[in-house]
DNA sequence: TATTGTTATACTCTATAACTATA
DNA sequence: TATAGTTATAGAGTATAACAATA
């Protein structure tokens, strides 16, 4: 039995589980994951088009500007005029916005903690040495082929 | 510099983006993550009453009431009767609800397979490596904390 | 003519409150 | 009286269709 064969069979459906047990385990929060997703969009990589917002998430283009709506009406994000595209609205975060996505993200960590500190030191380990797969596999970008209209 | 610091201070956060990763990458269905959940959770550790699919996930009973009768019109739960408390329904999982909750996993199993064979094979080791790490993460019991009131 | 974004409308889902049945 | 579950009602969120503005 080689690692290659468990690696196909096994982890497809551990990270399956681990996605949903993160959802589980992550305190509830007045936005939704797309929401945070977005903003989380916005203030990682800058300003972005409500468009580039839309392939980015599985939402429509009405509902990403009902969304971009509220977060602007809270204060998170910002709209304006893209200088190189009449038709286009720029989507920005707000300092508040950023604080605001730090402060989910400070929150969720430290339930993650209280979690990771529950494993054994060898499974702590082996974690450790995956870090770098692990993060390469979510920043990955997703491929097309079960959206076949996905660009 | 200890992988012990490295795991705290990276590993949540590579978790959350992962969670939302795999959110992206998973083909959409008709089924939203909490049915889907709740229906993996009778599928997996049989007939369970509303009471325990509301506190597995984070929805209300009337909620979960009116869920599992959307998953029992479509034939992928029944409901009966518990036979040591009058009070309780015991949801249980159809043959069809078993067979679709397959067909949905081995569906996404195809998708991560795909992004998979685009890691490295450094990374993919260190992934095998893990893959107990991560099981145990992902089965782990939810902690308390975050909700006050959750039991 | 194609693309970007918005508005109008309807539908799905979920929460709160009130209720019934059983312990 | 407390618990399990349902029903009634209202609100949030998202999709489809139709529209306006710009490329």
């Amino acid at each position: 039995m080689s690692t290659r064969s468990a690696l196909d069979l096994q982890l497809p459906e551990v990270l399956y589980r681990l996605a949903t047990w993160v959802r589980r385990a992550t305190p509830a929060t007045e936005w939704n994951s797309v929401a945070l997703s977005a903003l989380a969009n916005v203030v990682q990589n800058g300003p972005k088009r409500v468009t580039d917002l839309v392939s980015a998430e599985r939402i429509t283009q009405p509902g990403m500007t009902a969304l971009v709506g509220r977060l602007a009406a809270a204060g998170l994000v910002t709209r304006g005029p893209d200088p190189d595209d009449g038709r286009a609205t720029l989507v920005s975060a707000t300092p508040v916005g950023q604080q605001y996505l730090e402060q989910i993200h400070r929150a969720g960590a430290e339930v993650f903690d209280r979690h990771l500190s529950k494993l054994s030191s060898d499974h702590r380990a082996s974690l450790a040495g995956a870090l770098g797969a692990l993060s390469a596999l979510a920043f990955m970008p997703v491929l097309s082929g079960g959206d076949p209209d996905a660009g």
